[in-house]
DNA sequence: CCAGCTGCCTAACGAACGTTTGTCGAGAGA
DNA sequence: TCTCTCGACAAACGTTCGTTAGGCAGCTGG
């Protein structure tokens, strides 16, 4: 995974600072020196004892991010359930983890696009795989009368992106938990306003 | 609106062509030289005869684009209809402003966080303000009965978050129209998958 | 025919960036 | 105690950035 040497303690120090920079200010934005800042570091040189460039911290924090919600997809799918049940099920999970990797989030839909090739194109891969594990839950859905006959591939992509688009405006210690606001948000999906 | 001088004409054609740069590789990752390269300039410097600087660029785009969402809205509510005809043409004007614009669509939604204060604090109050105005929209459809009684902030951030991530994977020239499109997500948001 | 303006060119500026390098103090192991 | 390792420090590197300045071609109105 690109680490030079040792402390890996060290190195997920700096990618929790860097997550949470990334998604404050952008990828761009975020400077070495910022990131050295925010750990109590004098120069942006010392971060070079752990990490081998800035990019290797993005490539880190997306493959979290992507390790994350295919687990989450995983747990769910590993259950027995109706088609119906398991695409609600996936949708509450992938919602979770979206409010529990905040950062993470933010790198995986936003700032990913700044990695350069050939990590860009495997960071890609990965997420049009999980976008067709989704749409095989949809179209189970359909298949089976629990859903409308609507076209998959839209609402596939609606579905996706408007879960996506929570990073936007979820904030932790809000008046509703992160469980309660991923149940209402998933009945708006599949039920409607 | 922060030109320098002469042709206005020449501006609109530099902001388109900013408006492409930015929705492509984001604000701060497209130089004034890759501008003047696809305007078929040989340096960077030659913009400033029309600009004062990169964020004007910006800033006018944000404008076009809060503009243009605005007079969309106005023309919806300046027609006579019940709640629920005019929450469901208000969502597909929305949309369709998005697939007119999704180069300042992108500035609109994202990019907008790089412009410097006041500029920032001046686009963000006018957002809200559109914001505001279709959680009325919603508020009405409840009252009417129209809509389930379901918590109206929660259900405004999801519906213009859900909206606005159209433009991540909208494509002109597709297989199905822009109205199509729009009607069609308008139709999933309101009644569900 | 010429004066003036407009728009682009070229070159350069200072600042900020990611990254490299050499140094040094603190702690661990023999 | 001596030695080796590790993480941080300070300084500097080459590059790229936004921006400025001066000059020059070409059109326009008198």
């Amino acid at each position: 995974m690109s680490v030079t040497s040792g402390n890996s303690r060290r190195l997920e120090q700096i990618c929790a600072v860097a997550e949470q920079l990334f998604r404050d200010k952008g990828y761009l934005a975020t400077s070495m020196r910022d990131i050295a800042d925010a750990m109590n570091l004098r120069g942006g040189g010392s971060l070079y004892a752990h990490i081998k460039g800035k990019e290797d911290l993005l490539w880190h924090i997306a493959n979290e991010a992507t390790d994350a919600f295919f687990a989450a997809l995983e747990a769910v799918c590993a259950q027995p359930a109706a088609p119906y049940e398991r695409l609600r099920a996936a949708i509450i999970a992938h919602l979770l983890v979206i409010t529990q990797h905040l950062g993470a989030a933010a790198v995986y839909f936003d700032e990913w696009r700044h990695l350069t090739e050939p990590r860009r194109s495997q960071f890609v891969a990965r997420r049009d795989a999980y976008e067709k594990r989704f749409q095989a839950l949809l179209e189970a859905c359909i298949a089976n009368g629990a859903c409308r006959p609507i076209d998959t591939r839209l609402a596939t992509l609606h579905l996706l992106s408007a879960m996506n688009a929570m990073r936007h405006w979820y904030k932790p210690h809000g008046r509703l938990s992160a469980q309660q606001v991923a149940e209402a948000l998933a009945d708006m999906l599949l039920h409607g306003l």
